[in-house]
DNA sequence: CTGTTAGCGCTTTCAT
DNA sequence: ATGAAAGCGCTAACAG
């Protein structure tokens, strides 16, 4: 049965027509009327034998592929990141294209094999991502080849797709004025970091919003814990800590959802219930947002349309520059009006 | 700079020999001694010039691409199976290869499809593999394609990559028991799914192996509290409705960590402490696991170790069969002795 | 030891 | 309205 795949001179040769001929109906060409007769002979000849075009030959001459290259640093490996690759599959899949997936690890070298790699194989494009957003490097590419950076940026390829940090740093801070809170903490915050604009492009953007909002309404960071990491643990001690200080607090704001993790494991400790001591509100809509009781409420980085948006703009040679793909507040029973 | 791609013919012409010996030399074939000279000059050339061979090109003679498929229903959205991807990954860059993920949604159209497509890519072999382990719809496939079936199992295919459950399901038992603890409870037990084989081939077996190690121990489920979904609320629940009628329990089995999220969350509400009051056991080391507090005891799901095997054992056309991995505990801070 | 010829399956001039 | 021929870049047979 399965034996050697149809080629192209067997629906030809079943159609009584020259493969030219059949080549040019399968793949619709405008401006080369065969007769109607041809068109369905040629059609149902394909049909009957199962005719699929072989794509390595095809893009032996065409040097299109309908495939395009996701290298990533450590994408694939976490938990929501693999948003991006969620979304950049299905618009993938939406154009007819596929993807070929690559990681690295964020090593230089593995990243050069991985363009080499996939160059070999002629993509039509390649998005490089990356976990956090970041410069990030790249190996010469030739210029007939698209490339779009997700989730990170470069000074040679200006095409990326980020997460509009700024505006979501904003709505977090509403989310909590709306409800009356004025005295508002944030849980993450560094000061270095903030300044390493290597590490860390788009915190700095999201700090720059919740500034901005805070000034607005003339509200004040209650602390500024200094941490490195962002685990559930460091949310926890930083919480700890800033209870001891100041008993007065009536909102958190968590850098992301496993900062806000540890503080509710905090607060709980503490005897202190969400929402009706402290309101929280946090960044990311990790899995773990959902879980918590009561239900966290987070400003949602948007990995699968980001993935998605790439992914577009890579098919659709889209012009150059940052898309900035809006976060969006995914409500939970975190926050309520302040009781004092 | 980037003008046009360089080829061997190319390489060939800088060394001054035929492309057929450029070839051969840059393929080390063997039984066929060109001269120490021609091989330096090839070589050097292939170097200078950045050549690369196009796979396309090359796929088109030798039918190999060094590309595999891996064809998932919902793997690469969700936490902890993108560690299937992950190591399926690493294996295949291990092997010089690489990889094509597409994703179905389980909906048979889409798979067709995506097997297709692979197949139009002259794949060297296709890894199917699932969220859950399923029995796995495959559609019609050459024979000289190879296939592997990860965490699925389908009869045409034989050669399928699970965890063992059933010895998994043992340890998570033992971890307990050796601590003296004998009124054991499960959660997340259904005696619905664990009949359904279809829905669950590998529920069964990790059923299977608690049942013995407990029998062997003469220890009794205390109770089977029948639910159907295993999301950290319905753990909440489970657990609430359990202590309840069994405040006397001494340690909880939970099937998967989100389960235990939910028992956490329960034991705390009711004034109880892990590990003092109760000791916790669960299944998957997911996330979460290592963020509770205390830490979670689990028995992890060996994604990543699976999804390396797969890839292996598609690209060494390994025996045809089931391949069990090993199910590893990760011992946290959830269990204790009883006090009582 | 090395080169010539042919052909993988497809698309694309260019003739008819 | 259709087909013949050439060639994408590579490798496998077969001569020299």
């Amino acid at each position: 049965m399965a034996g050697k795949r149809v080629t192209l001179a067997d629906v030809a040769r079943l159609a009584g027509l020259s493969p030219t001929s059949a080549s040019m109906i399968l793949n619709g060409r405008p401006n080369t009327r065969l007769s109607q007769q041809a068109h369905d002979r040629v059609f149902s000849a394909a049909q009957q034998l199962g005719y699929r075009p072989n794509m390595a030959a095809r893009g032996l001459r065409t040097e299109k592929t309908l495939t395009i290259g996701f290298i990533s640093d450590v994408v694939a490996t976490t938990r929501f990141a693999s948003g991006l690759i969620k979304g950049a599959l299905q618009a993938a899949e939406d154009a007819g294209h596929v993807m070929l997936v690559l990681e690295t690890g964020g090593d230089p070298a593995r990243e050069a094999e991985a363009v080499a790699a996939v160059l070999d194989r002629q993509v039509d494009g390649i998005v490089f991502a990356s976990m956090r957003a970041r410069e990030f490097f790249v190996p010469e590419i030739p210029e007939s080849t698209g490339v779009v950076m997700l989730n990170a940026t470069n000074a040679r390829f200006p095409t990326s797709v980020l997460p509009d940090e700024q505006a979501g740093g904003r709505l977090a801070v509403e989310l909590l004025a709306e409800q009356g809170h004025r005295r508002i903490a944030l849980i993450g915050h560094n000061k270095e970091v903030e300044h390493d604009v290597f590490r860390s492009t788009t915190v700095a953007r999201r700090i720059a919003g919740i500034r901005a909002a805070m000034d607005e309404r003339g509200l004040d960071f209650i602390d500024e814990t200094s941490i490195w990491l962002w685990e559930p643990d460091d949310g926890f001690r930083a919480t700890m800590s800033l209870m001891e200080r100041h008993r007065d607090v009536q909102a958190l704001l968590c850098m992301n959802d496993r900062l806000a993790f540890g503080a509710y494991q905090a607060l709980s400790e503490l005897g202190l219930s969400v929402p009706d001591d402290v309101s929280i509100v946090s960044f990311d809509d990790d899995e773990i947002a959902a879980y918590l009781r009561p239900g966290l409420t987070t400003v949602a980085l948007p990995h699968q349309a980001m993935g998605r948006r790439a992914v577009e703009l890579l098919l659709s040679e889209g012009e150059a520059g940052e898309t900035l793909v809006e976060m969006p507040a995914v409500i939970r029973g975190s926050i309520a009006a302040p009781m004092s």
